[in-house]
DNA sequence: CCTCTATGGCGAA
DNA sequence: TCGCCCTAGAGGC
C-alpha cells in the first residue's frame, strides 16, 4: 500500500473526518503514550502529506508525523458510537477518534510528534512530489542527469524525487520504455520530463481508487469471462511482481532482480531506451 | 507451529 | 552491502 498515493489518500480522509474537530489520540499498544499524550483532547487543523510522510496539524502547535515504511498500515472508518469504540485488534500504535470517525495506525515506522520547524526540515529533504501542485521537476532533473547510478535507484531516492516506491518506479519505466540501469548521466532530459507527466498521471489516478494501475485501455484483460490477472497488490500493472509471466506488449517473460536491496522488475525487450 | 514476504528507510561495517 | 526495525498474511509441514 504505502506509496505517496496511499499517504495523500490517508491525509484526505483524516482532514476530511478530523479537521476543525478536538479529537482522542491514544495508543493502545503503548509505544505512542507520550506523542499521543501532547494532542490527547486538542483540535485538529489538517492533514496533509509530502512523499511518504503524513503530517497531522494541531491547532495549539504540534504536528503528528507518521510514516508508514514498508509495513504500516492506517485504515479510518466510520463510527458512529464515539461512546463504544471497537476493541484494538493487534498491534495498534495509534489510535485517533473523534464523534463520527476512527483511524488504526499499525507497523509506522516512524510515529511521533514535532514541532513546525522540524516538520520544515523533513519537507526541505524531500525532492519534488509529483501529487503536490508545487512541484518542481526540474529539481529532480539536476540531481538526476549528473549521477551516474542507475535511472531505477535515483526514482527511488527520495530525495530525487518523493512519493516514488517500487511498483511506481518499475511501472513508469516500462511505460516509458526505459532501461532501468541506465545511468542518470545518460537519460535524455525528455524523458525525464515525460516520467514526470506519467507519474502526475498515474499518481493521482491511485489516489482515488487506492491503489496502483497502470495498464492502459487496450491492454486491459479482456471482458469476455477470461480471468483477470490479480498480482496480489491489489492493481493491475505491466511488470511489478510479474517474473516470468510474458510481457503484455511484447510477450517476452518479465525479468527481475534485486537492485541497491529492492527487487527491480523489467520487460528487457520492451526497455532499451534512456 | 514454522518460514517467508512486502508498495521503506536507517545505521553499522 | 548487510542487518534490522515495524506487522500481518500466506504457505509449508
Amino acid at each position: 500500500m504505502p506509496e505517496g498515493h496511499t499517504l495523500h489518500r490517508l491525509a484526505t480522509a483524516l482532514d476530511t473526518a478530523f479537521a476543525g474537530r478536538d479529537v482522542r489520540v491514544s495508543s493502545p499498544q503503548g509505544r505512542f503514550d507520550a506523542g499521543a499524550a501532547l494532542v490527547d483532547g486538542h483540535t485538529v487543523a489538517g492533514a496533509s502529506a509530502h512523499g511518504k510522510h503524513l503530517f497531522v496539524d494541531f491547532d495549539h502547535g504540534p504536528v503528528w508525523h507518521v510514516h508508514l515504511g514498508l509495513i504500516g498500515k492506517f485504515v479510518v472508518v466510520a463510527c458512529t458510537d464515539a461512546a463504544a469504540l471497537p476493541d484494538p485488534v493487534g498491534a495498534v500504535r495509534a489510535r485517533i477518534s473523534d464523534e463520527g470517525h476512527l483511524g488504526d495506525l499499525r507497523g509506522p515506522q516512524t510515529c511521533e510528534v514535532l514541532d513546525p520547524d522540524e516538520v520544515a526540515q523533513i519537507v526541505g529533504r524531500l525532492g519534488p512530489d509529483p501529487l503536490r501542485g508545487d512541484a518542481d521537476p526540474d529539481r529532480g532533473w539536476e540531481r538526476v542527469h549528473r549521477s551516474r547510478k542507475p535511472v531505477a535507484a535515483l526514482l527511488m531516492d527520495q530525495s530525487v524525487l518523493s512519493g516514488i516506491g517500487n511498483v511506481y518506479r518499475a511501472e513508469v519505466l516500462f511505460w516509458n520504455r526505459i532501461d532501468p540501469h541506465r545511468p542518470g548521466t545518460e537519460l535524455k532530459r525528455a524523458s525525464w520530463r515525460a516520467i514526470w507527466a506519467d507519474l502526475e498521471h498515474l499518481m493521482p489516478i491511485g489516489v482515488s481508487r487506492g491503489s496502483i494501475d497502470t495498464l492502459r485501455d487496450e491492454h486491459l484483460p479482456e471482458a469476455d469471462g477470461s480471468a483477470p490477472s490479480m498480482v496480489g497488490h491489489g492493481g493491475e500493472v505491466y511488470v511489478y511482481r510479474r517474473t516470468g509471466m510474458p510481457c503484455r506488449v511484447c510477450g517476452s517473460r518479465i525479468r527481475t532482480e534485486v537492485l541497491e536491496g529492492r527487487n527491480l522488475f523489467w520487460c528487457g525487450r520492451c526497455q532499451r531506451r534512456g
